[in-house]
DNA sequence: TCCTTCACG
DNA sequence: ACGTACGTGAAGGAA
């Protein structure tokens, strides 16, 4: 295995530590900067294992001006008062360590980590850069990597040259140009002003390099031409500034670097009262000692393949039973491609492990590894695995299990599913969670749903994944163009009608200084950072002065451009198809979510965004099919409540609503008025959502009371709904947790809050959740179903999309009858319930005409 | 990064 | 007395 060197921004870690954490001190320093710094390299060391870690700081001393540009960079804000003196505490615990500690006058840390990890190159390790600071994306390569930190310091992400890409949206070469168009304040970066992130990817994405954009600045129309003209000597000023030197006067030496001698550190991490980190290292060290003798016994040898021709030897013959794959790429689907190690170990008996090594890429090795797969595959995240794989629609090797989708259903609220433990972070760790996981989904009822449901569903998600969604592109720039214009005239109107111009509309905090100090307006509700301008709070006070109903309306438009036009055209591929990603372990109820783009929130409900759906439409030859299910959530709790009169009414297929009103009302069917069918349908929704008389009031603006009187008059009428609803919430104080009709379960902490709103909310979740649950398994096993019997029956027609309780099938126009039956059928058939399950079917050549 | 707003079921 | 409907994802601004 190639040795690894850790290379670790200090300063910008300290800073990042310094802002995440709240102040804490020993004996009067400060400590809290040293303390996340700490928890975030020891983080690295128990993922990564690297052999050697240097930290490398600025040093602001004599600049020769001739060498740099840096002393020309802008004054930055300086450093907190309480940041300066925790620098000599880390370097010096770092020093008791044994790692690496630099730094050199007149040159900051990533001047030091690009010399550095070049010279990483040199001597064949991998270089790892630990860093919260974007510029240094400029130096990841085949041999330098990089650890990312986000959300404060919490979280890590491993970027190769293919993550840059897929995240950022540029390549590691461009990083600089990238920099240099937007600048970067924090660190004296002016860039050019007006250009921000977006603006900067959009611009390399069409022109390639810096040196391109600012060649065809005159072309580019409106204010950012003129700036990129203005300002074009700053950005290649900016670029210079940005640019991180590989060739500083110093030399890497590993043995002054090694992690063999950490345990002598933990004298000077308690002197600092830093005992978390102490521990961490006296674990560390120990590990090291004990796990050494022990794995060069029990555990197998590394094979180095070289080639698929050694892969495919290494599978030969076809192992019997399943082969369990870890590929690092749960992070966050980020690495994939030849940054991707992947392991195969395969279980029971015979425990060899592999790993790609020389010019052979993860992915080939994982081709090459596909056909030997005959017993199946266990994996974590297998959905990830067939992309990187490549696999073709419905081809591939049988999932015997994925512990991604197990660890979901053990407890679906956690915030990610990445294998944290360094021991399950290679193929065997895979296996042996596998075998925990199976017992446990027995313990806990789950293992039907897990084998007849997620598991398959999986597959199912791929495939849409793979296939996509036809979009006509000039249906969508069509439209943008629309919208831009009436953004454009809306904009104009509304500072003529408030006298105030130029403010920035989508700005609330400058929207709401205009409307409630400027104009005088009345104030609505206010939010945690000022007056509140969302639209319910817009609409109050429409009436009162013109330009309001106009800002509800470039509200409406501008949201439409912004996150609907651009977004969709950014995604198509060169066949124009959108592939959104299904994510299978997202929601703590069971629902599927999509997201770049999400597909399940385009709009419907006005008609200026549902045109939006014209744009989606059925390749050449096709058609797509729309099932939706119809109140299939109070269908549900019809079933589970077993109220008589709710059965009653969707038995004899009456309009709930109707019903509803008619019933807490006192009045036969045909005497409800709109009205009331209107206030019935929230009072329906209220009690699917845990209602209460404060909600319900606001959602149809009536009184707290009348609103308390429907829903006693409701359960009154429905008094099983009652009985259940309380069982429910029973049912989550005792146990801890709720569970659908299918077993889904979900932990219901919140009820042992010692905070009312707590505890309330966690009833309200015991309420919805068996209901919304519910409807998630049902629609996923018709989703397993349908594409089960289209490939059966031999259809072409194929699943794109689903959005909660709707599938969206594209088909042959020659399959149109039979799959439209087919849908029909498998998704009332799916289950059968004390009341039936409806769908209600349309055809159409794009999504809008499928309405 | 957090907040506000708003698109969907 | 006190804050409230359930579940999501994305964009843009502010800091």
């Amino acid at each position: 295995m190639r040795e690894t060197c850790i290379l670790v921004d200090g300063h910008s870690l300290m800073y990042r530590a310094f802002f995440a954490l709240p102040g804490m001190d020993a004996d009067g320093i400060p400590t809290n900067a040293v303390h996340g710094f700490l928890s975030m390299m020891l983080k690295a060391f128990e993922d990564i294992h690297p052999q050697y870690c240097v930290v490398l700081f600025d040093e602001h001393g004599p600049v020769f001006r001739h060498e740099t540009f840096k002393d020309y960079k802008m004054a930055r804000p300086p450093m907190p008062d309480d940041l300066i003196p925790q620098f000599d505490v880390i370097k010096e615990v770092l020093s008791a360590m044994g790692l690496g500690v630099m730094s050199l006058p007149g040159f900051e840390a990533d001047d030091l980590i690009g010399t550095l990890s070049l010279q990483c190159k040199q001597k064949g390790i991998r270089a790892l850069i630990l860093t919260g600071d974007k510029d240094d994306l400029q130096l990841v390569d085949d041999d330098v990597q990089m650890l990312f930190t986000r959300k404060g310091i919490s979280e890590t992400v491993l970027f190769d040259p293919a993550g840059v890409k897929d995240y950022f949206g540029i390549t590691p070469e461009q990083v600089v140009d990238w920099k240099g168009l937007m600048g970067d304040p924090s660190d004296g970066i002016p860039g050019v002003p007006g250009v921000g992130e977006k603006t900067s990817v959009k611009l390399l994405a069409e022109y390639g390099t810096m040196d391109k954009v600012l060649e065809n600045a005159h072309q580019i129309r409106g204010k950012l031409g003129e700036r990129l003209v203005t300002y074009a000597d700053q950005a290649r000023m900016s670029r210079e500034l940005a640019t991180i030197r590989r060739d500083l006067p110093i030399t890497l030496s590993l043995k002054d670097a090694t992690l063999s001698k950490l345990a002598q550190g933990i004298p000077a991490l308690q002197k600092y009262q830093l005992n978390a980190a102490s521990q961490r290292v006296r674990k560390l060290a120990g590990q090291e000692g004990e796990e050494a003798p022990q794995s060069a016994q029990a555990q197998p040898a590394w094979q180095t393949l070289q080639d698929t021709a050694q892969v495919t030897a290494f599978l030969t013959p076809a192992p019997k039973d399943p082969v369990a794959i870890f590929a690092n790429h749960e992070e966050l689907s980020l690495v994939r491609g030849d940054g991707a190690r992947a392991q195969v170990a395969i279980a029971p008996a015979q425990q060899s492990l592999l790993e790609p090594a020389g010019g052979l890429t993860s992915q080939q090795a994982l081709q090459a590894a596909l056909p030997q797969l005959k017993a199946g595959l266990i994996t974590h995240h297998a959905k990830a695995l067939f992309h990187l794989m490549g696999l073709a629609p419905g081809k591939g090797p049988a999932l015997v299990f994925d512990t991604m989708v197990a660890g979901y259903l053990h407890n679906p609220q956690e915030r990610s599913y990445a294998l944290q433990d360094f021991a399950a972070r290679d193929a065997q760790g895979v296996m042996d969670l596998y075998q925990r996981q199976a017992r446990q989904l027995d313990e806990e009822g789950m293992r039907e749903l897990f084998e007849t449901i997620e598991l398959p569903l999986t597959r199912v998600l791929y495939d849409m994944e793979a296939l996509g969604f036809q979009v006509d592109a000039q249906v969508l720039k069509k439209l943008g163009a629309d919208f831009t214009a009436q953004t454009e005239a809306l904009r104009e109107q509304i500072y003529a009608l408030t006298g105030v111009s130029g403010f920035n509309l989508n700005s609330p905090q400058q929207l709401g200084k205009v409307l409630f100090e400027t104009l005088g307006l009345p104030t609505q509700r206010r939010t945690k950072s000022g007056y509140s301008t969302d639209a319910e709070a817009l609409e109050a006070i429409a009436p009162l002065h013109e330009s309001v109903g106009k800002i509800l309306e470039y509200r409406q438009v501008s949201k439409l451009n912004s996150t609907y036009i651009d977004a969709l055209l950014r995604k198509m591929d060169s066949q124009g198809r959108i592939h959104t990603t299904f994510d299978q372990v997202g929601t703590a109820t069971g629902r599927i979510s999509s997201n770049e783009p999400n597909l399940q929130n385009i709009p419907v409900r006005t008609a200026m965004g549902r045109d939006i759906r014209r744009a989606f439409i059925a390749r050449p030859g096709h058609v797509l099919i729309d099932a939706d299910y119809s109140q299939i959530e109070l269908r549900i709790l019809a079933h589970m409540s077993g109220d008589e009169a709710m059965c009653d009414a969707f038995i004899k297929n009456q309009d709930i609503h109707t019903r509803t009103a008619a019933e807490i009302n006192d009045l036969p069917l045909e005497e409800v008025t709109p009205s009331m069918r209107s206030d019935a349908k929230a009072v329906n929704f209220g009690i699917v959502y845990g209602i209460s008389d404060f909600g319900l009031a606001r959602n149809i603006g009536t009184s707290r009371k009348r609103a308390g009187d429907f829903i006693s008059r409701y359960f009154e009428r429905y008094p099983g709904v009652r009985a259940y609803m309380d069982s429910s919430v029973r049912f989550g104080y005792e146990h801890g947790y709720i569970a659908t009709l299918f077993g889904r379960r979900r932990r219901l902490d919140e009820l042992k809050s010692g905070n009312v709103n707590t505890r309330n909310f966690g009833e309200r979740v015991a309420m919805n959740t068996p209901i919304q649950g519910t409807a998630a398994d049902i629609i996923k096993a018709a989703m397993v179903r349908v594409a089960r019997e289209l490939e059966h029956q031999k259809h072409k027609a194929r699943l794109v999309l689903t959005v909660h309780d709707e599938l969206i099938v594209e088909a042959p126009e020659e399959e149109t009858q039979a799959v439209r039956q087919l849908l029909q059928d498998v998704m009332e058939s799916v289950i059968e319930l004390k009341v039936p399950l409806k769908c209600d079917i349309k055809v159409g050549y794009s999504w809008y005409d499928t309405k």
